[in-house]
Parts: structure tokens; C-alpha cells; sequence
DNA sequence: TCGTCTAGCACCTTTGAAGTGA
DNA sequence: ATCACTTCAAAGGTGCTAGACG
């Protein structure tokens, strides 16, 4: 039981730059290192199962944690240097989808991308031993549909699909403005489609198997839930129709819905019991597929090519390791397609994989002020306690957003609210990509460095809404 | 009419304070 | 007085359901 005090600490990321991020980063000391940083996914199996069904995660107004739950484990980093474990949403695609038939469809475009919000581990800033000494996990993200939440959760559309991403940023303390090299990662296995409640039975099977807080709806003959049911007809009815599905589910892959034939071979179906599968075969195999073919397809071009260790599939895959791809290459981010293009094709893989392929694995963030005086300097020679940095004027550094003070010191302090005067909330509301004016003025690089993400915009200043770890805001 | 969303519900786990005994 | 253990209630997480909403 990792001892993690998991209160929120989010990071608006909406206008987080001031600067330009400096160039000579990805060449630092510590590039080397960081290259050697490893994730993994704990918990791969149960991830894979629900992620071969078609995970979906229920948000909520208040905020709903994501079950599985998002946990990793993490090496290479350097024991004595600090590092800032981060979590952001990313579109899969442009689309919105629907579940009709047992199947989910694409039902349009996508909504304008909510305010785009990073989850911070509260434990960060933390010496890299202290990561790696065990799990790491981000048990209270929350997700949530309401785009005015003043809680820091991450908001995403209901019915649209995401994938976390994992971010290490090697930084001495929270809001500093030396920000280094980060590293992403990023595991197919996680995405998920985002519902205000669930569609797919199979689902709701899984989940109530294996949260312990539904527990209170597993089917073991000593629960009440039967009394519920026994209310209303309809409501019986609609049990035995589920307790059909879940039957079959337990009988096995013997007619799986069409949608996802082939991704159903590895579940077994057993209740409260994880399918027992070779890690190898689940890596080469390549059977996440709740999406039908032409979108496992493209899922797989996410993946390095050559993949075919669990390491490369399904935790580095960010990490540059050949030469045709290198960091800051902004010539070729030039060349990624638009939105337009990508959403507007039938073929999504396109638009996601250069998406994904072109996800940074190093990236910066502007030396704002390296005069400013900094309350904790951690090197190797000092590897104590954690102690959080006191209050710093971190203008233009950072906008964060900090709820549910557990953490004094640093939850209790706050430093940005996102629906600040500076940032009325409406300007959060209104459709299309313009609809989150810009707040702060970008620099050219970092204007460059989005844009690589394969979504074009002709003007600059739109660029400012995006976050730090720029992905797609149609 | 239909798809989506929400509030309220019962059931459950988790958590921490209070009580007890060695 | 201290520590370990147990008990208990509150808090909060979960899916279910009916009804609201566009």
C-alpha cells in the first residue's frame, strides 16, 4: 500500500507559458538520463481486459475516479534529482461516438476540447528514489463532464474518447521555472471513452467484478440487489436481459458481438478473476480492438514499429530511439497534417498516429527567471526529505489549480484559480477552436512545438489556450 | 421519440477517532 | 503513559434507476 497523499493538485494548463521554452534543453546533462527513464503500467492485465472490451469511464458533475485506476511504476530515474509525475487527457480523435447495437459508432465531430487540465501527483515534487521505490498511483483523478468544475478534476466530454498521458518532469520543486527535459508515456491500453453512463453491460460486469466499492452489485446470491429489481417489472426484466449478456459473457467467447470478435480471444469472461494471458502473446497479438478493424488498425500505428516487447508496446513509447526521430524537430512538425484533415477523414489512424508519433518526449518549459530565488535546491549530494517550497511568485510560470487542501504548504496554497478574474469562466464556453481565447502570448517556438502535434492553426495566439503538453484542442 | 444526462438511492469500502486492554 | 488492537460511525465511492431534458 503505497503511502501517497493524494490530495488534488492540478495545473490549469491553459496559459502556462510566458516564455519560450530554450532550445538547447534537449541537449542538457541530464538528456542522456532521461532517456533511460522507464514506465510501466501496473495492473496491465486488468487495463487490457477492460481495454479489449472497450474501456468506459463514467464521469460525473461532482468528479468520478477512473477504475482501473491509473498506477505505473517507474525506474531510471536518478535517486537524488527531483521529478514532477504528471497526468493529462488526450483525444484519441476527432470524433464523437455512440453505442448503438452493441457497438460504438462514430456519431459526428468532436466537441470543442474542454479546458484542458493536468492532473499533478501530489507528491510531486519528489527525489527520484522515492518514485521508484514503489507504485505510483493516481487513485483520486478525477474525471468529470462539467465545464465549469472548480475542483480541479479533468473535464472531458461524455461520449468522446482519451487516453491518459504520463509525464515526468525533472524539476527541484513544483512551480519551478527550470522545468528540464520531460518524458512521456503513454499505454494504448488505457484509453477509454468517456460516458455518463455505461453502455456496454460487459463493462459494468467488469467493473462491478473488480471494484471493490461495487461490490454491492456482484451477483453472489447474498446481495439485495435482486430486491431493487423485484420493484419494477421493467426493472426485472432489464436484469434478466443484462444477466443473459453476462451469462454469455461468462460461457465465453462463444458469440461475441461482432465489434469486437477478435479482441474478445484473450477475455475469458471469469467473474472476479483476471484473465490469466502470456504477456507476450497480449503484446504481439495486438487484440485491443472494442473499436473495429479499421480503428485497431490505426490504434497499432501508435505503437513504435517493431514493438513487440511489453516495454516497447505498451510503456516507453515516447522514448526517441531511432535516428528518424529526434526532438525539436520542428521542420517536420510543420508538415503534420490539419485538423481539418484529420477529422474529416474516414480514416482517423492517420490524423491519431502522427498525433501520437509526434508527441515530444522532450520538451521544455521557459526558463522564466533563473535569477528568481528558489526555495529548494536538490542535487546529488542532497537527497533528504521532501519539503515543499514555499510561496513564490510564480506569475506567468504556472496556473495552477489546487482543491481539496491536504497537503499543507502546498495544496493550501494557491496559487492560480483557473476561473480567476484573469480567466472568467466564460471564455471557456463557445464553440469552435477559438473558443478558449488566448490568455498569455506565445513565443514562436512553442507555437511550433504544438503545431507539430498535427493540427494546424494559422494563428498564433489560438496556440495559448493549448497546454503545456500540447495535444489536440479542436 | 430517442439519446443523453442527472439526482437520489442502497450497498459497499475506506478511514480515522474512540475505546479497551496489556 | 505508551502501544497495539478492536470497534464503530462517518465519509465517500459504486452502479442502478426513474425521470428530466434537448
Amino acid at each position: 500500500m503505497h503511502g501517497y497523499n493524494e490530495s488534488y493538485f492540478l495545473l490549469d494548463l491553459k496559459s502556462n507559458f510566458s516564455g519560450p521554452p530554450p532550445s538547447s534543453m534537449a541537449a542538457g546533462p541530464d538528456a542522456y538520463l532521461q532517456g533511460n527513464i522507464r514506465m510501466t503500467l501496473e495492473d496491465p492485465e486488468l487495463w487490457k481486459t477492460f481495454h479489449e472490451i472497450g474501456t468506459e469511464m463514467i464521469i460525473t458533475k461532482p468528479g468520478r475516479r477512473m477504475f482501473p485506476h491509473c498506477k505505473v511504476n517507474l525506474s531510471g530515474l536518478i535517486p537524488c534529482a527531483k521529478y514532477i509525475l504528471l497526468v493529462d487527457m488526450v483525444p484519441e480523435d476527432g470524433f464523437r461516438y455512440k453505442w448503438n447495437k452493441e457497438k460504438w459508432e462514430v456519431a459526428g465531430k468532436a466537441e470543442p476540447q474542454p479546458p484542458c487540465r493536468t492532473y499533478l501527483h501530489p507528491d510531486s515534487p519528489a527525489p527520484g528514489s522515492h518514485w521508484m521505490k514503489q507504485s505510483v498511483s493516481f487513485l483520486k483523478l478525477k474525471l468529470t463532464n462539467n465545464t465549469l468544475d472548480q475542483h480541479g478534476h479533468i473535464i472531458l466530454h461524455s461520449m468522446h474518447r482519451y487516453h491518459p498521458r504520463f509525464h515526468i518532469v525533472q524539476a527541484d520543486d513544483l512551480f519551478s521555472v527550470r522545468w528540464s527535459v520531460f518524458q512521456t508515456f503513454t499505454f494504448p491500453e488505457t484509453s477509454f471513452t468517456a460516458v455518463t453512463a455505461y453502455q456496454n453491460t460487459k463493462i459494468t460486469k467488469l467493473k462491478i467484478d473488480h471494484n471493490p466499492f461495487a461490490k454491492g452489485f456482484r451477483d453472489e446470491g447474498t446481495n439485495k440487489k435482486s430486491r431493487r429489481s423485484n420493484k419494477n417489472p421493467a426493472c426485472l426484466d432489464k436484469r434478466t436481459k443484462m444477466s443473459d449478456i453476462l451469462k454469455r459473457d461468462s460461457a465465453e467467447e462463444d458469440s461475441p458481438p461482432d465489434f469486437c470478435q477478435s479482441s474478445f480471444d484473450g477475455y475469458d469472461g471469469e467473474e472476479g478473476d483476471l484473465p490469466k494471458r502470456k504477456d507476450d502473446e497480449s503484446v504481439k497479438e495486438e487484440r485491443y480492438s472494442p473499436w473495429g478493424a479499421e480503428r485497431e488498425q490505426n490504434a497499432r500505428t501508435d505503437s513504435p514499429a517493431g514493438a513487440d516487447t511489453r516495454d516497447m508496446y505498451s510503456t516507453e513509447q515516447l522514448v526517441p530511439a531511432s535516428a528518424s526521430y529526434q526532438p525539436y524537430r520542428f521542420h517536420e512538425y510543420g508538415k503534420s497534417p490539419s485538423p481539418s484533415s484529420s477529422i474529416g477523414s474516414s480514416n482517423s489512424g492517420s490524423g491519431r498516429s502522427s498525433f501520437e508519433s509526434r508527441v515530444p518526449d522532450i520538451a521544455t518549459v521557459p526558463d522564466h527567471d533563473s535569477s528568481k530565488p528558489r526555495t529548494q535546491e536538490i542535487g546529488p549530494s542532497h537527497c533528504g526529505p521532501q519539503h515543499l517550497p514555499g510561496p513564490q511568485d510564480y506569475t506567468g510560470v504556472l496556473n495552477m489549480t489546487m482543491a481539496q487542501a491536504g497537503k499543507p504548504g502546498v495544496i493550501g496554497h494557491h496559487i492560480y484559480s483557473p476561473y480567476g478574474a484573469e480567466q472568467p469562466l466564460g471564455q471557456w464556453s463557445g464553440p469552435g477552436p477559438a473558443q478558449y481565447p488566448p490568455t498569455h502570448h506565445l513565443t514562436a517556438d512553442y507555437t511550433t512545438q504544438a503545431v507539430h502535434h498535427g493540427y494546424h492553426h494559422g494563428n498564433v495566439a489560438e496556440w495559448s489556450q493549448y497546454p503545456l503538453f500540447s495535444y489536440s484542442c479542436w
